[in-house]
DNA sequence: ACCTGAACACCGTTCAAGT
DNA sequence: ACCTGAACACCGTTCAAGT
């Protein structure tokens, strides 16, 4: 079934990689087969490796797109929202939403490893930059005097731990059970390290004002 | 080169999964064979599936015995601290000290996937409870009037967040880079999440002492 | 140049033959 | 009963042969 001219390489490369990421999400990065990517392209299995080095490659590509929808998801967000606690616990929930919705896509993101010699492409590292500083830009806005390095921890320990909250819910998994409380779970964790975040980031220089209260921690009520 | 004698059938089952377990924390479970913990054995591949139904129910073994070790980490940390919040800063340090120390056997408790039919052991369960229980006791001595159902979200919120910070630590993996203040990170969400704790699980019934700060967050100084 | 598909190496698992 | 080890099925990857 030699296909060689219905495609040009560019077209092909693109089949490839968007036909593996639905496989990936139906299935489980694990549970694809090369030789289940070439049936579905219309192509001999040999095809593959004369445009992707193995199938580590085609799974690294499939994860830059996975990481642009994943960023769509939450920019989403973003614009849903008004004002900075309203956009990181939305940003969250799109995080949370996503994870649930791809649980394939999420575990392939975060579970993927490099084999020795590739390279993160300069792209996905872009777009993990960027995701960062989607959240570093509300958490400047809660507390505009906050220094660099005081974001930098705010940012990584308010992400990790929505993180967390993803991927222990994706739990088919061995330790831990299906939790069906997790947006709350989340809205308890993003309210209470919201609450005292602008006193911590600066308690140093406005000990002063630490007796108000601008970002309400509200343990599982929405 | 039978041994038969040489081993009860638990010996031999012991040193199975003891063995498999050498293995995974030095090369990482995807990269073990069934014919290298028999070589490590001494027995025949074939020996393995006279005692397991398959690879899968012997890394099962295994991640009971991992997780064994994470609680005894973990209550050590518990013993080392003499207040509240310290112990569960502590807990937080051991977890993550465990997952920096072990990256291969974390990666294994949280990614090894039941196949259809297998069933989690009670006995794992049981430690995962114990595991949440140890959290919540401290939680529930933070505040001593918070709901059951306030614990539970806490638990969850603060623990997940925790294990977000170990998994994004662990990143030879594809979107994260090494990030090498893991310690401050933790110490950065558990104190953001603890100065809040008391006023928010019980703010409807004592929204007076509000101004009181029993857990003082501090980003980073520690 | 690109594609094919048979072939190779590898690996989980099985099972007839031994003890 | 338990163990052996050859064999089977499967899968990632290669490459000589085609176009």
């Amino acid at each position: 079934m030699a296909r060689r001219s219905d495609h040009t390489k560019e077209e092909l490369q693109d089949l490839i990689v968007s036909e593996t990421m639905k496989l990936v999400d139906e299935f489980g990065a694990t549970n694809i087969r090369a030789r289940d990517i070439a049936a579905r392209i219309g192509y001999a299995p040999g095809t593959l490796y004369t445009h992707f080095d193995n199938l580590g490659a085609i799974l690294l590509q499939v994860n830059v797109r996975i990481l642009v929808r994943l960023r769509t998801q939450i920019q989403g967000a973003i614009d849903s929202a008004h004002d900075p606690t309203d956009r990181l616990l939305e940003m969250g929930y799109a995080y949370l939403g996503f994870a649930e919705a791809h649980p394939n896509w999420f575990a392939l993101l975060f579970n993927h490893k490099l084999k020795q010699g590739q390279v993160v492409p300069a792209h996905l590292q872009e777009i993990v930059d960027g995701l960062f500083d989607l959240v570093r830009t509300e958490l400047a806005a809660l507390d505009p005097k906050a220094t660099a390095a005081e974001l930098e921890l705010g940012v990584r320990a308010l992400w990790s731990g929505v993180h967390g909250i993803c991927a222990l819910s994706l739990s088919d998994r061995v330790v831990t059970q299906r939790w069906r409380a997790d947006r709350f779970v989340l809205k308890t964790l993003v309210n209470h390290f919201l609450a005292s975040w602008p006193y911590a980031a600066s308690r140093r220089e406005r000990s002063d004002i630490a007796g108000s209260s601008p970002a309400r921690a509200t343990a599982g009520d929405g």
